[in-house]
DNA sequence: CTCTCTGCAAAATTTTTGCACTGCT
DNA sequence: AGCAGTGCAAAAATTTTGCAGAGAG
C-alpha cells in the first residue's frame, strides 16, 4: 500500500509520469478489497474522471505492474483482475459469486522449494489459487 | 489417462455423442505434455482433420472438462491451456520461452485446510503456478 | 429417423495499437 | 518547449453463438 508520495516518487525514479489517472488507477486499487477487473477499474473511475478510457486503465495497469506497484491475477476467468498488494499471498474465487478474497496467512516457502527441486526451474514467483464456496454463499444456500 | 474406450463409456454415460472430433482433441492432449491452448490444438488437428473449426476445439474442451477427463489452465497468458492430467498436480511456467511443465510432488493437502481455515471457504479446488526460469533456457542464459 | 454435433461465419468480449491532442515537468 | 500520456476509434486476439447440414445412435 503505498502514498501518494510514494507512488508518485517510484513513478518518476522509473521514467514514467505522474498523472491524475495514475494515481486514481491505483487509488482505487489500494481501497478495495475486491480484486477488480479492467471493467470495474473503468465504472469506479469513470463518475470522477469521465473521460477515462479502456486504453488509458490497460495502460496504466502495466505500468503499474512494472513497478510493482500492483500485481496481477488471472483466477480463470475471461479477464484479469488487479490487486494493490503486492505482498506474497494467494486468492481463493468463490465458485457462487465470483468473489475474489485473499489468503495471506499459508507459508508458501517450503512449497516453492519443492517445486524447484523437482522442476529443475530457477523459480521467481508463484501463485495459488483456490476455488470454492464463500461463507456467504453458503448462508443463502 | 483415458483409453478411446474408457472416454467413450464415459462421453455416453453423461449424455454425450462419440465422435471421431472429440477423440482427437482428447488424444492429443493425452498424448503430450505441452499444455496445449486451443490454437495448438486446432493447429495440431488440422492435417488429420482438415475441417476442424475453433468452435469445436472449444466445445470439445468444454465438454470433456465438464466429465472431468481434462482441466483447464490458466499461466496469465490470454488464452487457455488444457491438460488431460486431471490428477491434483500443480505447474510450472518458462517466463524466457512460455513452456509450462508438471510440478507433481507437492503435496499441497496442508496447504488447502490452512486456506479452508483463514478464509471461510468450503473449497473444493486449486491450482498452484510457479513462475521462472527452465533448464533449458538456463543453459543457453 | 431423431436429435446431437460439426463447421462456418458472424458476434461478443477483452485487450492492444495508432495517432492527434493534451498536459506534466 | 519537448516529450510522454491520454483518449478516441479502429484493430487484434480469443472465445461464444446461431444455424444449416452431417452424422451418431
Amino acid at each position: 500500500m503505498l502514498s501518494n508520495q510514494e507512488l508518485t516518487t517510484i513513478l518518476r525514479s522509473n521514467g514514467y509520469k505522474v498523472t491524475p489517472q495514475r494515481l486514481a488507477v491505483y487509488e482505487v486499487l489500494a481501497n478495495t478489497k475486491s480484486h477488480p477487473s479492467a471493467e470495474m477499474l473503468y465504472n469506479e473511475l469513470r463518475p470522477k474522471y469521465p473521460s477515462m478510457s479502456f486504453a488509458t486503465v490497460y495502460k496504466t495497469v502495466e505500468i503499474l505492474n512494472k513497478i510493482n506497484a500492483i500485481q496481477i491475477l488471472n483466477t480463470g476467468e475471461d479477464s484479469f483482475r488487479y490487486d494493490a498488494d503486492t505482498s506474497v499471498h494467494h486468492h481463493v474465487q468463490c465458485t457462487v459469486c465470483g468473489a475474489v478474497d485473499d489468503v495471506v496467512a499459508i507459508n508458501s516457502q517450503a512449497l516453492v522449494q519443492e517445486a524447484e527441486k523437482e522442476s529443475g526451474y530457477d523459480i521467481s514467483g508463484h501463485q495459488c489459487y483456490f476455488f470454492g464456496v464463500c461463507p456467504r454463499c453458503r448462508k443463502k444456500h
